[in-house]
DNA sequence: CGTCTTTATTTGTCGGACAATATCAAGTAA
DNA sequence: TTACTTGATATTGTCCGACAAATAAAGACG
């Protein structure tokens, strides 16, 4: 019974290596094991993670791609300076946001999005497809109707924002924001989680949407420079509830 | 004799791993590797370039965290989609670059300079310290000593961004146009067009100076973007010539 | 016809061994 | 003493062989 309703996701094994770097990692980037310091050594760290020495270096590997260690013989591995880090690897920046992120490194997010997003929508305004906007006013009737409380809502504005960017069509805007994209879902979610109810920017929404549809640049800049406005403010008020 | 004149940096020799993270990933990115398509074997490629299986996963490792490949038992290893490559990871960036990199992507990679570096400029001229405008004017004394048809005057190109974004404040921007300028700058000019001379952009490179050192946002934007424009048609010009 | 079982293949993990490398200390000569 | 040379040493890099786990595909069964 119910064979076509149970097609939930196989919560694919994650397997050791992924765990190891995970772990390393959120303590490199959280500032527990502070950059500069060696780690222990390959052969300790399989010991005192349970493991084989080669799940420790290939943790070791998908770290030192991250720009996060840096491994030579006789000396071991040194946790690299931050200014190293690939912040905008989508792992790095969900490690970030697993613990509280600074405010300094939250207000880095939103400059960026100010700069990155409303470009985005002005180039979006102009080389838009009808393609692209049918999926853009799909994802904005279906925000309308469940609002940003509900987790269908919050991936209707996902959706949405999606649109924008593929519409752009520039592949490396779609890539940057796909990393940031994982900084926001954190604020969102960080955002509803105070006691303070946030509004359902729906109007401003559609402004944007209005503003793409007639190809008219400037307005969609300005609106998508409202809207990030909006969350920023937000998830600051949020940012000084927690403390 | 000569001791203090002999300081050349030792050439860290290149592990095995990363030669073959290299190969391989250049093939992916490149194209000589389509997506979709299984790689052969660990036991195979490790056969196939003479090295311990070990070696192989080490580079695999190092190319999934790239999103450029994914494996999994009884699969194989897959070559993903083109969408799923962190492009502005910056080893991916310059493998794009070693091998001759479409005309569309080359005009998104602009497009996005032409986003993020102007606005960094802005942020600079509002930001800045006497440190940060001293190490420019440093840079900037030496690019005209050294032109940019010298190593020298390459490296201090490199310093005269890199203090830029500094100023800027935001070490998203920082990260962001580092790994993008190391990658593109003035080495892709130089690989294909080792000929014909570039013009030395000096001229502008002192008006974004003085723009930025006076406070004036809208100067240092107009400035970035002119110095960014020169580079798009030369890096142009110069792939034009290679094919 | 659909569902469960078996099988085969590939990656994932293990453990031990040796090689390469770079620091540090000891030794030597100016 | 100072500077250079040499060797000891600790750590990562590589190799090898084996087994475990996962999963798509083929086969058995109701």
């Amino acid at each position: 019974m119910a064979t076509k309703a149970d097609t939930r996701r196989k919560t694919r094994s994650e397997f050791s290596h992924s765990k190891i770097a995970r772990d390393l990692g959120t303590a490199i980037v959280t500032g527990r094991s502070e950059s500069g310091t060696i780690l222990p050594g390959e052969v300790d760290l399989a010991a005192q993670f349970g493991v084989s020495r080669s799940v420790v270096r290939e943790a070791m590997r998908a770290l030192a791609t991250r720009g996060l260690i840096e491994s030579k013989p006789k000396i071991g591995t040194r946790v690299r300076e931050r200014e190293h880090w690939h912040l905008l690897d989508p792992v790095v920046l969900q490690w970030m946001f697993d613990a509280a992120p600074s405010p300094k490194f939250v207000k880095s997010l939103f400059e960026l999005r100010m700069i990155v997003e409303p470009a985005a929508a002005e180039l979006a305004a102009r080389k838009k497809t009808g393609r692209h906007l049918a999926t853009m006013g799909h994802a904005l009737e279906e925000m309308a109707r469940h609002t940003l409380h509900t987790p269908d809502g919050q991936m209707a504005d996902q959706a949405f924002h999606a649109a924008i960017l593929e519409a752009s069509d520039n592949e490396l805007l779609v890539n940057l924001s796909a990393s940031i994209g994982a900084a926001v879902r954190w604020t969102t979610y960080f955002k509803f989680r105070s006691d303070k109810k946030p509004r359902d920017p729906i109007e401003e929404h559609r402004a944007l949407f209005d503003a793409i549809a007639e190809g008219d640049g400037d307005a969609a800049r300005e609106a998508a420079m409202s809207l990030i406005g909006i969350a920023e403010r937000e998830t600051e008020a949020a940012l000084q509830d927690a403390q």
